[in-house]
DNA sequence: TATCTTCATGTTGTCTGACAACCTGTTTTT
DNA sequence: AAAAACAGGTTGTCAGACAACATGAAGATA
């Protein structure tokens, strides 16, 4: 039930409806407009108050803070329902990965390069194997580029890079694996992989990222395409 | 109160003191070793649940979620207590930033170059002032990339890296103002950002791509050999 | 014996009421 | 006129109770 509520209030903050600095309704108020008990109210503001969406100071109440405030980075379903949205979290997929790729190819050792080898080539196997081809390619690329985002030793982005993934599976996995089924595409898809493989190899930082950067941009048309959302 | 308890719990989590899977003490328990009421503990373990690092099932018990759970990215204090997590973080700003600076080439319009000019010659001008130009400078600066963040016409990417110099700002504040008062510095660093604004100017993406890159490389070095941190 | 039912127990989820801590504006006192 | 005391409202915390649910144990039934 928490959820519900502080998924409301923060609708309702982050659609404009209640400004920055504006003061909230008091919590018993919004216990019975919501139709709950002040403990859930309070356990919903206690987790805007957490992402720095709401300052409460006792005695006088609680207040919308400045959007500058934030304080935590949070992938709703919501970027999931327009096209747009959906392709600038994948221009930000895009951005850090390639990043990350640029960093992997100095610092990739040669444990990650072998492991990376032997995802590519469960990639490559996995395109003559028809239907049940399609899945085991889409865990051996996120396997692949999780690899890389580890190989690029920074913590953060390898962290962020996981869940982002994570949330875009959940959000899109029959769309990727309905593409990973489009076996004209397979032989251009792989040379992105491979020109990858290869830039890491010869620990090419400039072209590492270039080359994921090439791939993530095309990927995200092949998925935005054919993903069944609204366009605006 | 809340605000200990959820983060002494997420200390224990990311410490692996609690291991992904396993049952955490109960709610009753935790509010007696934490000195605090149960419906205090309740609204820390909401926060927890919220970021995707516990899962709680009614009768059974709360368990430590795994870590590619994780549904929102925070940026702790504790990043910016050892040298090496601070690099990490701002390669991670290098990379979402550049491809804001590529993304905003191609979209920027005349009102975003024209702002990015004034910022420019704000930076410039603020150099010859001494002291009371170093909070300027730092501004200015701040000012100019948030910009390009937003002419890349990319909402996640511009929240987040507001979100990030938000962060670096209020931990490091002391250091970058030190740094903006070293003029030895000051040709070099403006002619980093007057590169970024040439390829912006002249819509060349991959040329600021790369230019924001060559400024967040070398502004992070600046940074962290400065800043007062450990090494390891 | 084997299987199903029932029950007891423990945990999370929710509700209620109470009081403390605190702020603000008003009233009273000096 | 200024200071002090007061009243009202709000958040913060606490304690207790019960509902909802899951689990394992004890007992009943085939």
């Amino acid at each position: 039930m928490a959820d519900d509520v502080s998924q409301k209030l923060s609708r309702m903050i982050l659609d404009g409806e209640l400004a920055a600095g504006e003061q909230l309704p008091t919590e018993q108020s919004l216990a019975e407009s919501f139709g709950v008990a002040r403990t859930v109210v309070r356990e919903a503001v206690s987790r805007l108050k957490h992402d720095g969406m709401i300052d409460s100071r006792q005695g006088v109440g609680a207040f919308v803070a400045k959007a500058s405030a934030r304080s935590a980075f949070r992938i709703s379903p919501a970027c999931f329902e327009k096209r747009q949205k959906l392709l600038e979290i994948l221009q930000l997929r895009t951005g850090i990965s390639s990043e990350a790729a640029g960093l992997a190819a100095t610092h990739r050792t040669a444990a990650d390069l072998d492991f990376m080898k032997n995802a590519y080539s469960e990639m490559e196997s996995s395109i003559s194997e028809g239907d049940e081809g399609a899945e085991k390619h889409i865990l051996a690329e996120r396997a692949f580029y999780q690899r890389i985002a580890e190989a690029s030793g920074n913590q953060y982005i390898s962290e962020f890079l996981s869940m982002l993934d994570t949330r875009i599976d959940m959000e899109l996995r029959s769309v990727a694996i309905k593409n990973a089924r489009v076996t004209e595409w397979s032989s251009e898809v792989l040379a992105e992989h491979r020109a990858v493989l290869e830039a890491i190899r010869s620990q090419d930082e400039n072209a590492a990222s270039q080359a994921v950067r090439y791939h993530y941009t095309l990927a995200a048309q092949r998925l935005a395409d054919r993903a069944d959302l609204a366009d605006t």
